[in-house]
RNA sequence: GCCCCUGUAGCUCAGAGGAUAGAGCAUCGGUUUCCUAAACCGAGGGUCACAGGUUCGAGUCCUGUCAGGGGCGCCA
């Protein structure tokens, strides 16, 4: 049973709403109305530790100054055991110092709550799914996919963390035009290597990786196919890269410390009349129109422009579009999500507005499917930027991509870039500077922390009772401030939905207990300094927790020695 | 042509409408009788692409321009 932390900003904005609507039951203040208090961390060291703009927000709806307003809340909120002083800046700014006192105390809460120091209670046990990478299995994944990776996991990690019931899934897409093309070259590699000429389909898989995965079909399953018919060929074939690839993709992931809940068959659910039973039910509903000899999901608009063809013409299948559907369905009025992310590279920007509106379409709130788009990813090579394309098999693999960097400094760098911002991956540069690289900072505190604590149990130090009030030098206070900011930062992560607060904070932490463990020594010869170290191996403690849990939010190890 | 994303220090990137715009890397100078020097301290470096607008207040919101990328399929 986790025990959740009171995100201390969301505290102070409740101290303040509070505030607010004191002052207006009194007569003090006018009423406020409705308004979103946002407290922020305060500016240099004189205007506190936290500070509100409510009141600069409020003077039109008061009709007052607005340091008079920040007067009088400052005044209601000042009498609470987190705060030390709550006063009113110019222009009409209220400024919040914590507690010395409630500072100390959070060492032991930040201990109580262990390993799970940082959860939230947030989402009340509501179920997310987080759908990410789907790459369709035709090969392995590319640097691109292990952005989409990182990106997904970091998401489900922090909505975990805040309480949601978080499913990661993967949905292969193992059926459609793209696997036909797929196993028509798959097929014509493995009659090559068997000696045969066939030439390559039309937009064929070019990469060499289909030449090596057919070579190693002949062998594992010898030259049978070559006696069948071309269509059963195929077909065996097929069902055997699908497993083939999919575990690779699996190890792929896993290699990012990636595991799935749920891999999703797309073939499966076409099999299963699931697509037919929402097909029929957007019939039902009115919401197929039938033109040109395929059938269409209609539109907002009054003219055609808006429709998507969800059954091919001619007897073809269901579009990616129309299998889609029949999935987000299956999320939804079948697993009943209450949430669903997607996370999807850019290059599907068009198909995120018609599958919004498709899930309109089946009646459902599309408020309760958020899509992310992470862009590109490109790489240096020399003085060249590369850009991908799976199709003619230019990539660099995550694989290799793993190999070269390393997992943690792989996630690290996805992790702090912003899923809109593109992004350019210099590998060498990232492989050569590794010893450089913040990830190893951040790592080499968690390390440090480790080694003291070890010390300290081979010199048998007693440190469970300590007294706390001895963390005053600035350096404990302020390493004590940021341990608490994580559950802040989950919250945050969670509203805006993603992860890439993660690696600053994580670098912040590392950077606040440096700055201690510089200037204040923890263990020592003299029995004199025994109290102090007490309260001090409590606070390395609490940071451990701290410092370990944002890593594993990032999927990153915590070292114990370095 | 239309839609979306991006433009912040030499480079890679953060930045919840608020206070003096930050970090890492790179550059320059310094620090080790002491729990891990993969560390620490200091210095230089900015017209937040450009032009208007909204606001008490704009890197952040709106409009336009320029530049880079992506999308606009009975591909996925």
């Amino acid at each position: 049973m986790p025990i959740p932390s009171m995100p201390i900003r969301e505290q102070l904005a409740a101290y303040v709403q509070q505030a607010l609507s004191d002052s207006e039951a009194s007569g003090d203040l006018p009423a406020a109305g409705s308004v979103d208090i946002v407290i922020d961390k305060s500016k240099g060291d004189e205007n506190g530790d936290f500070g509100t703009n409510a009141a600069l927000r409020l003077a039109r709806t008061m009709q007052l100054a607005p340091i008079e307003i920040a007067e009088k809340i400052a005044a209601a909120i000042a009498d609470h055991p987190e705060i030390e002083r709550a006063w009113a800046a110019a222009p009409g700014f209220v400024n919040i110092q914590l507690s010395e006192k409630w500072l100390q105390a959070q060492v032991t809460v930040v201990r109580d709550a262990g390993a799970d120091f940082g959860s939230v209670d947030k989402g009340h046990g509501e179920t997310v799914q987080v759908e990410f990478v789907s790459v369709n299995p035709t090969g392995p994944l590319h640097v691109g996919h292990a952005r989409g990776a990182v990106i997904g996991s970091g998401i489900a990690n922090v909505f975990e963390a805040a309480g949601y019931d978080v499913t990661r899934e993967y949905y292969v897409n193992d059926g459609g035009n793209q696997m036909r093309v797929y196993n028509d070259t798959l097929y014509a590699r493995y009659m090559q290597a068997a000696g045969h000429e066939v030439a390559l389909p039309e937009g064929a898989y070019e990469g060499e990786y289909l030449v090596e995965y057919a070579k190693t079909l002949l062998e594992r399953e010898g030259d049978r196919f070559t006696k069948m018919d071309r269509t059963d060929a195929i077909a065996e074939m097929a069902a055997l890269s699908v497993k083939d690839t999919v575990d690779m993709i699996r190890e792929d992931v896993a290699l990012l410390g990636i595991e799935y809940d749920v891999w999703f068959s797309e073939l499966a659910m076409l099999n299963s009349g699931k697509f037919d039973q929402t097909i029929r039910y957007l019939e039902d509903r009115g919401q197929i129109v039938d033109r040109d000899g395929a059938r269409w999901l209609s539109g907002d608009g009054e003219g055609e422009d808006g429709d998507n063809v969800v059954i091919r013409s001619g007897g073809g299948g269901p579009t990616y579009f129309g299998g889609d559907i029949a999935y987000h369905h299956d999320k939804f009025a079948e697993r009943h999500f209450d949430r669903v992310i997607n996370v999807w590279g850019a290059d599907h920007h068009g198909h995120v507005a018609r599958l919004k509106a498709a899930v309109g379409a089946l009646g459902l709130d599309p408020e309760r499917l958020t899509i992310i788009l992470n862009q590109m990813v490109s790489f240096k090579e020399g003085e060249e930027t590369v850009r991908f394309s799976k199709r003619k098999g230019v990539m660099v693999t995550l694989r290799e991509l793993v190999g070269e960097v390393g997992s943690d400094a792989c996630r690290y760098i996805f992790m702090s870039r912003s899923p809109d911002a593109q992004m350019e991956f210099d590998i060498e540069l990232a492989a050569s500077q590794s010893m450089d690289n913040p990830v190893y900072y951040v790592q080499y505190a968690h390390a440090r922390i480790s080694s003291i604590l070890r010390n300290a149990d081979e010199q048998e130090v007693e440190w469970e009772e300590a007294d706390l009030s001895l963390l005053t030098h600035p350096a404990e206070l302020e390493l004590i401030k940021r341990i608490i900011e994580l559950p802040d930062v989950i919250v945050s992560s969670v509203e805006r939905v993603e992860a890439t607060q993660l690696p600053y904070y994580a670098y912040e932490l590392a950077r606040s207990f440096t700055g201690f463990y510089e200037q204040c020594r923890v263990l020592s010869e003299d029995p004199d300094d025994l109290p102090v170290s007490r309260a001090r191996l409590q606070l390395v403690d609490a940071a451990r927790y701290a410092l370990a849990r944002t890593l594993s939010l990032m999927g990153m190890s915590a070292p114990e020695k370095m």
